[in-house]
DNA sequence: CTATGGCACGGATT
DNA sequence: AATCCGTGCCATAG
């Protein structure tokens, strides 16, 4: 706390310090979508700040005038995999490029051509439609964004159609349930009920799940379990079980469904999350190419304070020169703060893919054990910045994946993904004591009641109702 | 008797 | 201070 007594009259700078400390905390804690939110409010209502539309790329220090990534432009020199190059990125210039993905790689299990996604849809329920009928599917379809979601409400198409609701309901329903299941759907929640819905017809699924995505979506995308364990009255552990279907067999962004790891056909890993704020991705061409590291940002590095308008708030009559002032002061702490997050979030992300470059790569099996804490230490920073740093923020693998930033700091990840595999591989059903042993041979000597829990995380039964696996 | 899951405790992590 | 994690003990099911 500070003393009051020699503080200036003016209340501005002691909340200033203050201020600045809070808020640098809270947005380094926020994902980049609610940051963005944040920045745009501030930026509407605050008329000393501005955003710059050039941007130097940090490593060739050329200006960037297209959305071309810059990475790439010094990528001839000074190669070496464990330098990863890091850099800042406009929100937007990710959403242009994954678009672009999209076009790029349309799709390569399933037998589809360069359509897009509103011609592979309506391809495919046409033939159930009336003429006027598929006018409005197209209609709809040519409102979905690049998430597969529906942008325009119900009522609009049908009064932009002159038909009734009901109408306009049924042939959305006919929509989000061809492929990909749930295109179409208003949000994300409803892309996943309907997947569910479809699922429903041909698997079990964990009878809570419905309720978990109607009313604990929000806290099943910030993995708050102990919370959504209480909500749906069950265990912690089976509401992690059934995040973790969700998480499995669900995708809150049907337009997405084939990203990242097509190869795996039937248990593509999709996740609850649509924009990461991270994207870490590499160079073409190389086999050992360094990391490129992608900040994805809402405007950082972008905003600034309009200079023109300092110079007017020097000069402003004394009546109004506090509200100047204050503006002055808004903008300035909010761009201090805004840099601070991305430093911090470059540090870390710098730092991680090299320590995890090996899990970025290869996948879960290669994850070295690391806690925030010792990160902190060897970041030299405190403890609650990282945590700070990674909470709800998601990271892009080069395969596409999308995962949370967390799970770079889970302490066991390697121990299950190694159980994982021993039970794969088993010829018959292994029970926790013989999975124990054989862990113990290959370095992770853990309790036998400890394989029991690491099961139930990963979703697999009991040896006793688990049944052979017979290679054909 | 064997294999498993629930509960609870203590130490580590956040 | 709150939460997570690995583990031991014990009840239960087969």
């Amino acid at each position: 706390m500070l003393p009051s007594t020699n503080i200036r009259q003016s209340p501005a700078l002691r909340t200033l310090t203050t201020a600045h400390l809070t808020q640098t905390m809270t947005l380094l804690e926020l994902d980049v979508l609610d940051l963005n939110q944040r920045v745009e409010s501030e930026l509407s209502s605050n008329p000393a700040l501005e955003i710059r539309e050039e941007r130097r790329c940090p490593i060739c220090k050329q200006t960037i005038t297209n959305n071309r990534p810059c990475p790439r432009c010094s990528a001839p020199t000074s190669l070496s995999p464990d330098d990863p190059i890091v850099f800042v990125s406009h929100i937007d210039d990710f959403q242009e490029r994954r678009s672009s993905y999209y076009e790029e790689f349309p799709e390569e299990s399933t037998s589809r051509d360069k359509e897009d996604l509103p011609t592979f849809v309506l391809k495919q329920i046409a033939p159930d439609l009336q003429p006027q009928d598929q006018l409005i599917a197209a209609f709809i379809l040519s409102n979905l964004n690049e998430d597969g979601l529906l942008e325009i409400s119900i009522v609009e198409i049908a009064r932009y159609h002159h038909v009734p609701i009901s109408r306009v309901e049924n042939i959305l329903q006919l929509i989000q349930r061809t492929e990909p299941i749930g295109v179409g759907s208003p949000s994300p929640k409803e892309a996943l009920l309907v997947q569910l819905e479809v699922l429903k017809e041909t698997q079990q699924v964990p009878s809570k799940a419905e309720k978990a995505i109607r009313e604990g979506l929000d806290l099943l995308s910030r993995h708050q379990f102990p919370d959504l364990a209480r909500l749906l009255r069950v265990t912690v552990k089976e509401a992690q079980q059934i995040a973790h279907f969700i998480s499995d067999n669900l995708n809150p962004f049907p337009g997405r469904a084939y990203w990242g790891d097509i190869h795996h056909g039937n248990e593509a890993p999709l996740s609850v999350y649509s924009q990461p704020d991270v994207v870490l991705s590499l160079l073409e061409g190389y086999q050992e190419s360094p990391i490129v590291v992608e900040i994805v940002s809402p405007f950082a590095g972008l905003i600034q304070v309009n200079a023109e308008f300092r110079r007017l708030a020097n000069r402003a009559s004394p009546d109004n020169a506090d509200q100047w002032k204050s503006y002055l002061e808004r903008a300035d702490l909010l761009v201090k703060c805004l840099q601070q997050r991305t430093h911090t979030i470059v540090r870390l992300m710098r730092h991680l893919t090299i320590i995890q470059r090996q899990f970025i790569l290869k996948g879960d099996s290669y994850l070295l054990p690391s806690t925030r804490a010792n990160l902190a230490e060897e970041l030299g920073v405190h403890e609650s910045t990282i945590s700070r740093a990674v909470a709800n923020k998601t990271v892009q693998l080069p395969s596409g994946q999308i995962i949370p930033l967390a799970k770079f700091f889970d302490r066991n990840l390697h121990v299950r993904t190694a159980l994982k595999e021993i039970v794969l591989n088993e010829t018959k059903p292994l029970t926790d004591s013989e999975i124990a042993a054989l862990l113990k041979k290959r370095g992770y000597p853990i309790a036998r009641r400890t394989v029991a829990k690491y099961r139930a995380i990963e979703g697999i039964l009991p040896s006793n109702i688990r049944k052979n696996h017979t290679d054909g």
